[in-house]
DNA sequence: GCCCAGGTTGCTCATACGAGCAACCTGTCG
DNA sequence: CGACAGGTTGCTCGTATGAGCAACCTGGGC
């Protein structure tokens, strides 16, 4: 009447809310009949065993946020809600709008930011609130006029983000990453753009997001690798580009020759920044999460709850 | 189709889940179609923000376990899941079963275990399985010669409790509290209880619970305490008792005189053991939990869900 | 302006589920 | 041994709920 039951009733709320059965076949399953079913499912409620929790979906979640600071030994965190269900898209529009809010909380606010660009980016400029700052002097801070036709959505996105502000912009208008090593040298003693470069290094928060060594690459997607160079960037072990340069788990430059051909700040300056905050969320970009947070590229990480979970293996339970 | 949708099905879900509301009822609440309120609330599911979880009733609570060691500066800790619609005696009990696979997992096994009296202590002795240790030395270390009809306990427990090892006993054939100091000192005095004291106080390990100052106090039950005693101690700020002697809040002994006149161990000598295991249990019993744990009487600390989400105030999400 | 595709809405219908009840088991006391 | 109280079991019946469907909105391309 004690242990048995109580057995049963954990069973049997497995099978109903995780296997979705139904209280019949259950029934059926254990060997009892379906209204004893139907009780075991009430008192494995009343009990306690089954918790159903209601989670508002803007709210973040503390307790992940503070392992997540405690482990990667980040100023903060900031983790949104998971959503099983969601499509990728959703996922990536509620983390975008959290690093929107986080950003305009910030103070003070950043007098100079220094800006990557890509789609997440995209989103966050889009969730900025109007006056979400006041008069930041927004830097783009790696390459960013794309070789097709999704062109001028680096720029744009810089655009947006000052505008909101009511401050200026400085854009950086080279490619990413140019064919010769000796190119990018030249352009980069270019005066102009070494000024941008230097405006860039001495901006007091940085705002980046990072992208998967996959086929969905933006720097792929763009023209500036070929799925040839993937391939072989992979194979080194590369998890991902942080600002158009690809690194390893551990964060290292996975190909020396390719970041000589990277046009942009390095690594070493979002390492030494104040605020660097990197916003990465999806699945499909745990590893290069992983190896920001572990690499100490970012003071403050942005994601979403499965990634912050991927991030903490011992974290369950 | 994305904002407002999402806090509708946050606000149908609460009323669903916690408000116990029928679909229906909910659809005229939010003014909206029932229909619609059954496919919010499986989104609501499958976006995550309502959450189904199963506790093994067994499992103990690792995270607020861990959070009580940090807190209090524990050893160890062990919390058994909370049962919301259990009676007291369900939760006793499964603490009383945790506390006894705590024992019995102990490595290396009680030399010599000091083991006070009382309901809990009862249930653990019933709950430890045949040879949980290797001929542990059970001895008493605080008085429990009852004056009423449940008389037998106090030694049945420690009984059962060195007979399940294969192990000797040794009891402490006097009352709890005596009347008057003199007669606690003679009687303290006497070769044979001294002895006992003494081999309680060299106790490698300390099994205790305790009791809250109300009137399902143990000692008023069993006549060592008038109700009288009982409501003094409680306008001193006393908030239960640990092996037969009031405390408060802060762990201090309340009434110097009544505890003059209480036959047992000292504090302080559960203070310095190496282990010094304290088992409570139950909404009534969070006070002189918080007490127990807060003044450093146990190293070891075995609770329920509920009684240790009281003692972490700032513990909730 | 018009038409079509994709998605959303309210409905019908079958069914899974819970409330309530009578039969039954189990252990306790005289 | 018999009677009884408390609790457990399997059932009937009404209802809440989900699947499936047709009507409809909505926005984009011509």
């Amino acid at each position: 009447m004690f242990n048995d039951d109580l057995t049963l009733a954990v069973r049997a709320s497995e099978l109903y809310y995780n296997g979705d059965m139904t209280q019949d076949d259950i029934g059926a399953e254990l060997g009892i009949s379906r209204w004893k079913v139907g009780r075991l499912l009430t008192a494995a409620r009343d009990a306690g065993i089954v918790r159903i929790t209601i989670v508002h979906p803007r709210a973040r979640q503390n307790e992940l946020e503070q392992k997540l600071r405690e482990r990667y030994g980040l100023a903060e965190a900031v983790v949104v809600p998971a959503a099983r269900g969601d499509g990728y898209d959703e996922v990536q529009e509620r983390v975008a709008a959290a690093a929107a809010t986080y950003l305009s909380l910030l103070k003070p606010n950043p007098r100079i930011l220094g800006l990557s660009w890509g789609r997440t980016l995209d989103r966050i400029a889009e969730a900025l609130p109007q006056g979400w700052a006041d008069g930041t002097q927004v830097v783009q801070i790696n390459g960013g006029v794309s070789l097709t036709s999704r062109s001028e959505n680096a720029s744009q996105t810089a655009m947006t983000m000052a505008r909101k502000s009511g401050g200026s912009i400085t854009l950086l208008p080279t490619p990413a990453i140019l064919e010769r090593a000796e190119t990018r040298a030249l352009i980069q003693d270019d005066r102009t753009i070494a000024g941008v470069l230097d405006l860039a290094g001495s901006a007091n928060v940085f705002l980046f997001s990072a992208g998967p060594a996959d086929d969905t690459s933006v720097l792929l997607e763009s023209g500036y690798i070929s799925p040839a160079d993937l391939n072989r960037l992979i194979s080194r072990g590369a998890v991902g580009d942080v600002v158009g340069r690809f690194i390893d788990a551990e964060g290292k430059i996975v190909d020396p020759a390719l970041d000589a051909r990277t046009l942009g700040i390095e690594h070493e300056q979002l390492r030494k920044a104040a605020i660097s905050i990197a916003v990465i969320a999806g699945a499909s970009k745990q590893g290069i999460a992983a190896a920001v947070a572990t690499s100490g590229l970012c003071t403050v990480l942005v994601t979403d709850e499965q990634t912050a979970l991927a991030l903490l293996p011992g974290g369950d339970q």
